[in-house]
DNA sequence: CACGTCGATGTAATCGATTCCACAAGGAGG
DNA sequence: CCTCCTTGTGGAATCGATTACATCGACGTG
């Protein structure tokens, strides 16, 4: 492959000029720029990216360890951190963790280890003493969704409080008294922050959450349906099954048809994240929507004004309720949309996989 | 941070024998080497490789290049891509087109830019100039899933036609007789691929594939919409909608819901590339289920192989029909699948069937 | 006319590793 | 006791870029 000496030799010019030329810096006589240009088209030359990030000390590379790439939120984060990230003039490198902090690790470790300029976060676990390390060591560094509390690194994340309230509003007025709750890892700062926001909400409506109806899950689908068995077995089972992810929705969804049961007839239910299938499940999922796309957008223009010098700041967006069938009765009407079964543009209820054609 | 240099000084030795020490040469003293490891275990050191890449020529990383992320067929196999690339010592980085022929110019340039090791590729249209070029270079190169016909590439990918031959059996079993298909794009080898197997199934039935109901889509769920509303309006629709990938079976069914009718008692559905949610929609999808997993840990392979010297091998699995309730009379139980759900993974019986590449 | 300035260019140092080569010490063999 | 290996080690070249510094004309000005 041709280097930067094959190019200055059929130019006839020194290195120093040839990477003047592709640098553009303003002193290169027009003459040299035009026959290190020819040069270049002749031999199909392209800079190498490895030299040159030994010798500048950037790779214009963002790291992004998420916790789980089949997680369609997940998915979608990821999307949009390439779009901007690319906007931006950097490339991403995206490291699955699996929901296991060792792989976390690995990850992380891989990241730093070829040098990326900066990275992005969303921790599996309370934080392993190698990302705290890389945090004080001064690796830009900003975490989305989830995060860990104490540190000192920008956060870009979704607030679920008030939606949760309105979800609780909306059951509440659906007659349901009897609310459980199949709560994530409580190493995360997300698990955590949902159960507490739930508890809340029940209680600003006279509601109590017993222990009884708080599962732990790990935010993968098995866990969803083990948690929901569990609630089954109850003598007083809940009328209304809350997850905190999409995964252990579904989960919960399993479950409680491998009873023969109805949703939601027999049994409510809602999950935390919406994701596009959730229109076509049956029956379509109430869920809780994150500005997704915009987060992760929020959370690259953070990463990056750290890493350009510029203060980052953390973000906090509103995540919102979005009706559908599964806690009883058919969905109101959404917003500017029409019934939900043709779904429309609306922007609460998207189509599968709506793509924002860029 | 701390260089190879600042490990020799503190452990008094010089750099060579560090550099030694760390890709475990032989002859090193012991003496030295506690005291390199040592060092390294003081200075918290970690090899730059960055500068190692320069230096070796290597990377250890492999670019894979997918039509669109956001597909859950092409999660997955990015996820079994980045499994076995890791357990065999490299790292992926992916490149995500959104089945745009010029984003995919784009990463395939970045990633060649950056010099990994190897390209596995998904392409999205008939293949550019860049793509070419890389291949006539030497780049080592593997398809997977699609490919471009007359290129000296191995290619990973599944057949179908055996699970198209059955699912049309299945079809006609049920009485149906006016079966269309949503084509993916003409420029994908699988778009033309399964149009192909299709009309063939269809003619050992004795039936025709008229032009009518043949609809030009283009993986994405919008045109599957589209393309079935056409469906739809012509004098005589058809009984059946196959759809050549998951995504434009989602837009199908949001067209058919959206004429308030009902699947599969007024029309039927089926999909090309099963996918976890086609469980929980309503109906139940029935779908040719790929070796995903499987695919991208061969696709792996055959690059790893390639790049390390070793002749590098096309592999091609079989896809198989798994039948659901989307196109009439509820589902036979499903071989060991009890309630279905955990979108485990699904090598049942499949004995691989390799041939090599010539 | 001499001198300072500025634009264009080349030489060489540098980034952090790997690795070829030279060399010293020590042991084996004659 | 002198070669001849073997083993362990360090010096220095190298990978492909960027960039500080030196150089060299040409030009403007006093």
């Amino acid at each position: 492959m041709a280097s930067i000496k094959d190019v200055a030799a059929e130019a006839g010019v020194s290195v120093a000029t040839v990477s003047r030329v592709l640098n553009d810096h303003p002193s290169v006589s027009a003459d040299a720029r035009t026959r290190v240009l020819a040069a270049v088209e002749a031999l199909g030359y392209r800079p190498n990216a490895v030299a040159r990030s030994l010798r500048t000390d950037q790779t214009h590379t963002l790291g992004l360890v998420i916790s789980d790439v089949m997680n369609p939120y997940f998915t979608e984060l990821a999307r949009s951190v390439e779009e901007e990230a690319r906007a931006l003039g950097y490339s991403v490198i995206i490291g699955n963790a699996d929901e296991r902090p060792d792989l976390q690790d690995h990850h992380v470790r891989n990241l730093l280890d070829r040098r990326i300029d900066g990275l992005l976060v969303s921790p599996t676990d309370g934080g392993s003493p190698l990302m705290l390390d890389a945090v004080r060591a001064g690796t830009p560094m900003v975490f989305v969704d989830r995060w860990i509390p104490g540190v000192d690194v920008p956060v870009v994340r979704a607030d679920g409080r008030a939606a949760v309230r309105d979800l609780v509003t909306h059951l509440h007025g659906l007659g349901h008294r009897r609310l459980a709750i199949i709560a994530g890892p409580a190493a995360t700062a997300t698990g955590q922050e949902r159960v507490e926001a739930f508890r809340e909400a029940l209680r600003t409506h006279g509601l109590d959450l017993p222990d009884a109806y708080i599962g732990q899950g790990d935010f993968q689908a098995a866990s969803g349906r083990r948690v929901t068995e569990g609630f089954l077995d109850l003598p007083e089972p809940p009328e209304v099954v809350f997850a905190a992810d999409n995964l252990m929705a579904l989960g919960a969804l399993d479950a409680i048809r491998a009873r023969g049961l109805r949703v939601p007839d027999d049994i409510a239910l809602a999950a935390f994240d919406d994701i596009p299938w959730f229109v076509h499940t049956d029956p379509p999922i109430t869920a809780i929507a994150q500005p997704t796309g915009e987060l992760g957008r929020a959370a690259v223009r953070a990463l990056v004004d750290r890493i350009e010098g510029r203060p980052p700041e953390s973000v906090t967006l509103p995540a919102r309720l979005v009706v559908r069938r599964s806690c009883g009765e058919p969905a109101p009407q959404e917003p500017s949309a029409s019934p939900e079964p043709p779904p429309a543009q609306s922007p609460a209820v998207q189509s599968p996989v709506r793509r924002s054609q860029t």
